[in-house]
DNA sequence: AGCTTCGCCTGCTTGC
DNA sequence: TGCAAGCAGGCGAAGC
């Protein structure tokens, strides 16, 4: 049961991480046979195309950002990368040689479709195996990189991953900056993998307004990252917020929606003070609020 | 250079 | 009831 509608709803870190850990547990060790991406547009800037994947082994999937990072070994034992990004509505389904499917990430209809959605259907892999991979985007605001391992994050400007970062260098990365701290951490280049519903909610977490200054949040950039982390760490162990259009690896529903505090809530009462939750737009992106616990 | 806005894209929701 | 407009948003490009 939903407890909020909110619109739409993207994979981010958690949702990702949880997506990434189901393909290692799917397609780790599978040999590609056959590799087809029918809507070109997908690629994104410098990739190879997707012919470079045939033959290749998967040798293990993980996260990288907010996108999906498949560790591939050519036949001469080449390393090489291959980065799904899910943009909004992006999502696996994996079936296996009886024929049936399993979706990998994302819809609200459930198993019933799975696999149905061939319109949207732009990605398939064909492993050795007979086992198949399809990648489902409607939207088609995900992307296919392929290439080296080397300079990966640079090249798809990615700054450093949340779990990594120390409180010193984002300190560092706030501070001198004018623009609003939620923009600055949703800044991928800046920090990658803060998407719009754990910034919302660990700047509500840590009393921080949205739109403080960088460099008037910097002193705070401890806790900000602490409280991040531990909002991210708690919605992976809950695989993930289901709202929408978001389904889990094996087929459940993530269950950190229930753990929002402020997403999606513009017009309830906070839960801390009362006051209503209000709704505004900092860095383009739909922010929710306490103006009392969120003091500016 | 830093920061903001726009456009991409489709499906769902809202309003007339 | 039906249709158009509005909205959602990650990300890159363009604009200020």
């Amino acid at each position: 049961m939903l407890l909020f509608d909110p619109g739409g709803i993207v994979p981010e870190l958690p949702e990702v991480e949880t997506v990434a850990r189901g393909l290692d547990d799917t397609v780790a060790g599978r040999e590609i046979a056959t590799v087809t991406l029918k809507a070109p547009d997908l690629y994104r800037r410098g990739s190879r195309r997707v012919a470079w994947m045939r033959g290749c082994t998967v040798r293990r999937v993980e996260r990288i950002g907010k996108a999906i990072l498949f560790h591939l070994v050519s036949e001469a034992q080449h390393e090489r990368a291959l980065v799904v990004h899910l943009g909004m509505t992006g999502r696996f389904v994996f079936a296996d040689t009886r024929g049936g499917a399993r979706e990998l990430s994302g819809d609200a209809n459930g198993d019933a479709t799975a696999g149905a959605d061939t319109r949207h259907r732009h990605g398939r892999w064909r492993f050795r195996d007979g086992a198949e991979l399809y990648y489902v985007d409607p939207r088609r605001f995900g992307y296919f990189y392929l290439g080296a391992h080397e300079g990966l994050r640079a090249t798809l400007n990615m700054g450093p991953d949340p779990f990594e970062l120390r409180p010193r260098e984002l300190q560092r990365i706030l501070g001198g900056r004018s623009a609003p701290v939620k923009a600055l951490l949703l800044n991928q280049r800046l920090i990658s993998g803060l998407g719009n519903i754990y910034v919302d909610e660990s700047l509500y977490r840590v009393g921080v307004h949205p739109l403080t200054p960088g460099s008037v949040a910097a002193s705070n950039a401890g806790p900000i990252l602490q409280t991040a982390r531990r909002v991210l760490r708690r919605a992976i162990r809950w695989r993930g917020t289901t709202l929408r259009d978001y389904r889990s690896p094996d087929g459940g529903s993530g269950g950190f929606q229930t753990r929002l505090m402020v997403y999606g809530r513009d017009g309830e009462a906070c839960q801390r003070c009362a006051t209503t939750i209000e709704k505004l737009v900092v860095g383009g992106r739909g922010t929710h609020v306490c103006p009392v616990c969120q003091p500016l």
